[in-house]
DNA sequence: ATCTATTCATAAGG
DNA sequence: TCCTTATGAATAGAT
């Protein structure tokens, strides 16, 4: 049977097997609590680790660049206000607008996405609701199109298909006569003719490549817990 | 009673006192956990977490900006035109960052408006769907929520008006009576009574001062596709 | 890699 | 924030 566990020290473990595989189940561990950490509290997370023998990994729930960007930031206001005069000013007029638009932005996403909404009164929310449900029609009515077409391109597919199969048969069959017709003292039985059979009945064209993007995936990281 | 534990599903917490109380848990299990890690396996661990609120939370097994150099020689594949002072570049990628955000965001805007949709497959759409109805679900119950709100508070207030009304037309009676008792010999009947009477079948107070916000207007435009 | 006994982390409630 | 407890998760040790 396995796991006689007992509590270990923390402190580093000196037998190199050991470490390594300690190292490869702990740095899963850590990283998956990570983005939980980033996703339940709505958090930005950086993790960079780097193995004993000088391997990096890293975890961004945004990008690392951008976190490093945001910490040297952050940093900065702690040491020195340098020379804030002209290019602190002059960012200013460049980024602040942006700010307030995005901030903005941000919140009526929020909003549409159900947060936020005790700050509203009745008639705003009434307001919201009506453009919500505006929205989720036309994009309801966008999806059946989609579907619809996607429907038709696949039906008209399917029928190119049996066109072509029963082209094909067609075909197999003459060769055939050809072949009879040619060597009359040659008679195999059902060899070619059953192959040919076999293909006479066309099966949906479900894998064609220019269906594929159906099976496109969101690019967002679906966490389903478990 | 503590602890009927259950499992939570990984998906931002919405209710804002657990969320911080959350953030403060796993933070704290997530920076022991890479503590842990860096001693164990002899590993170089960096943990930067910036909270919803802006504020930054770090762990290094080293230092930071060891660690953030270390990254950068490690990913440094990137091209990097040779030195355009580096303040400027801060300020382009702060702007450039918002800009691009702020596009993004207002591209969901406008879907989520039920515009700019062409371009979504069926799955995206479909997540759209479900994020709008989400939305309106949650808008819906917030509205719900106020204007039960504001029908309890209307009753309230006026249950209080009726009492006092009451204690008014007591207080008149009695000072009519006293009135009577201290010149019994001017009697003019009904006059200051029917005042009182008048009053004592209170009106529901519709414009109370505390209601005032029921007729605010949205001070966003808010789209409603025609 | 997989399994299991055990320790550890943490959600919910004060 | 801290405490408590019941439970879900992570993982040490063994296969």
């Amino acid at each position: 049977m396995a796991g006689k566990r007992e509590r270990i020290a923390i402190r580093r473990i000196e037998n190199l097997a050991a470490r390594q595989v300690t190292f490869s189940k702990r740095r899963r561990g850590l990283f998956k609590k990570a983005g939980e950490l980033s996703i339940l509290c709505d958090a930005e997370v950086g993790l960079a680790v780097f193995s004993a023998t000088g391997k990096l990994f890293q975890f961004a729930s945004s990008s690392m660049n951008q976190i490093i960007d945001r910490y040297n930031s952050h940093s900065k206001i702690l040491k020195k206000a340098d020379e804030p005069s002209q290019l602190d000013l002059h960012e200013d007029s460049n980024c602040a607008r942006l700010r307030d638009e995005l901030a903005e932005a941000s919140l009526w996403l929020q909003q549409m996405r159900g947060e936020e909404l005790q700050s509203l009164n009745v008639q705003q929310l009434q307001a919201l609701e009506k453009s919500l449900e505006s929205g989720l029609g036309s994009v309801l009515k966008t999806k059946s199109q989609k579907i619809m077409d996607q429907i038709s391109e696949l039906e008209r597919k399917r029928v190119q298909l049996i066109e072509e199969n029963a082209r094909l048969k067609e075909q197999a069959s003459k060769m055939e006569m050809q072949v009879a017709a040619d060597s009359p003292a040659v008679y195999e039985e059902g060899q070619s003719s059953e192959s040919v059979t076999n293909t006479s009945y066309p099966r949906p064209p479900l894998d064609t490549e220019d269906s594929s993007d159906t099976s496109l995936r969101l690019g967002l990281p679906l966490y389903n817990s478990k």
